[in-house]
DNA sequence: AATTTATGTTCAAACTAATGAACATTAGTT
DNA sequence: AACTAATGTTCATTAGTTTGAACATAAATT
C-alpha cells in the first residue's frame, strides 16, 4: 500500500481542482515544460532545488503535474531556469500562431470630411503604450489630435505625397520617404497638402518617457 | 483582537515565503493588477468569485498581496477577467521600459538577390525591443529571418501585392490591405508572390510577452 | 435614526502545497 | 553479484492557501 496520500491527493488534483467550470480549458500544465528547461540545462532535481529554493520533493511533483504550485514557487523557478516566467507559462497554452485581419476587420479611423482615414494596424500594452498605424489623406485632408500625454512620441513615415506636420507652434513640411520624429505632449496637427494623395506609416508611443 | 491569523499569516508571507534568496527581485504582485481589472470590468468582489469559481475572501486577500495564489487560482481569475494569463503576470513584472531611441536615417537591407527591399523606419529600447519597417519586394523576392526569440512577434500589413508567410509549419497567403500577426520565435520566411510588387509596414516586437 | 443593502474583510475549519527524510530505482564500479 | 553513487519518488509533517460563514463598514432606503 504505498502512496496513499500523494495517489489521493493527485488525483482529487487532476480532477476537482481544476474541473471549476472550465472544462474544457485548463490551466497551463506547466510540468512538462519545466523538466524540459531543467534537463536543458542539464541539472538534477537535487540542483534545481537549491539553485531555486524549491525542495526537490515538490519539483518531483510539479514536473509530473501532480501539484499546482504556487505563484512564488513558479517564480523561483522560472528565476533559477534563467527564463521569464511568462514564457514557462504560456509554453503550456497552446497559442495561435497567426492573427489574420481581413481588409474589413482593421479598425478605421477617419476625420470628419472623410479625407483623413487612419487605419489602426496593432496597439500593444495593456494601456496602449504603443499604436501603429497607416493613415491615406487626400489633398487637405486633416487630422487633429489632442496631447497624447507627456513624453509621448509620434513617428511618421510618408511613402507618398506631402505632409504639413503641426506640433505646438512648430511645423514642419515632410515628402514622400521622408521620416519625422516629434513629441505629442501637447495638440498636433498633420494636413495632407497633395495634390497626390497622402500616404504613410506612422508608430505612436504613448508616455515612452523618451527623448531624442 | 481581530486578524490574528491573518495578519501573521500576511506578515509571514510577505517576509519569508517571498524573501528566499530573490531579495532584490520579486515574484510579480498581481494584487493591485487584478483589482484594476476586476473594477474595470465593474465587477464586485462577489461577482467575480462567483465567475471564477474563486472564493471571495481568497480574492480580497490576493488582491491586497496578502497571500500567494496557486497557479489554477490565478487561472481562473484571469479567466473569468478575459485578460491572457501572462499579461496578468506581466504587468507585475517591471514593462518593457522604452529607454533609447536610435536616431538612424533610414538604413536599408536587402536580400542578396535585391528582389526583398526592408527599410528600418525606427528602432527603440537598449535590447531593440521594438523596430518597424516598410518593405517592398518584387515578384518572388524572398526574405528569410531566424527566430527572433521567444515571445516575439510580428506584425505585417500589405498595402498592395501578395504576400506569402510562414512560420513554423503554418503558412498563410496575404492579400492587399490584410494583416498578419504571428509569433516569430522559431524561423519564418515572407515570399512575394507577385504579379505585382508587394509593399507594406511591419512591426516587430521582440520578446514582448504579448499575446493575442 | 433605524433598517436594509451592498461590498469588502476577517474568522475557523478543511484542504493542499511545501519541506526534509526515508525509500526506491537505476547506472556505474569494484 | 554486491556495493556505491546518483537520481528520482514517496512518506510524514509542517506551513500556508482556500473556503464558507460570520463580521465590519459604508451607502442607500424607509
Amino acid at each position: 500500500m504505498q502512496q496513499k496520500k500523494e495517489a489521493s491527493s493527485s488525483s482529487s488534483f487532476a480532477r476537482d481542482a481544476f474541473a471549476g467550470q472550465n472544462t474544457s480549458d485548463r490551466p497551463p500544465l506547466v510540468g512538462k515544460e519545466i523538466q524540459r528547461l531543467r534537463q536543458e540545462h542539464q541539472l538534477t532535481l537535487d540542483e534545481l532545488a537549491s539553485k531555486s529554493g524549491v525542495s526537490k520533493s515538490i519539483l518531483s511533483q510539479i514536473e509530473r503535474d501532480h501539484s499546482n504550485p504556487t505563484l512564488s514557487t513558479i517564480w523561483r523557478i522560472s528565476q533559477a531556469l534563467k527564463q521569464p516566467l511568462v514564457d514557462m507559462l504560456s509554453s503550456g497554452e497552446e497559442k495561435p500562431r497567426f492573427e489574420h485581419l481581413m481588409v474589413n476587420q482593421t479598425p478605421v479611423v477617419s476625420s470628419t470630411d472623410g479625407k483623413f482615414v487612419l487605419k489602426i494596424l496593432g496597439t500593444l500594452g495593456t494601456v496602449s503604450t504603443l499604436q501603429w498605424y497607416e493613415f491615406k489623406a487626400e489633398e487637405g485632408g486633416i487630422l487633429e489630435s489632442e496631447s497624447h500625454g507627456s513624453g509621448s512620441l509620434e513617428n511618421l513615415t510618408l511613402v507618398s505625397g506631402k505632409l504639413l506636420v503641426i506640433s505646438g507652434t512648430e511645423s514642419r513640411e515632410l515628402i514622400s520617404g521622408e521620416t519625422l520624429r516629434f513629441l505629442t505632449d501637447s495638440p498636433h496637427r498633420l494636413e495632407s497638402l497633395g495634390p497626390e494623395p497622402a500616404h504613410g506609416f506612422m508608430v505612436n508611443l504613448l508616455n515612452s518617457n523618451e527623448s531624442f
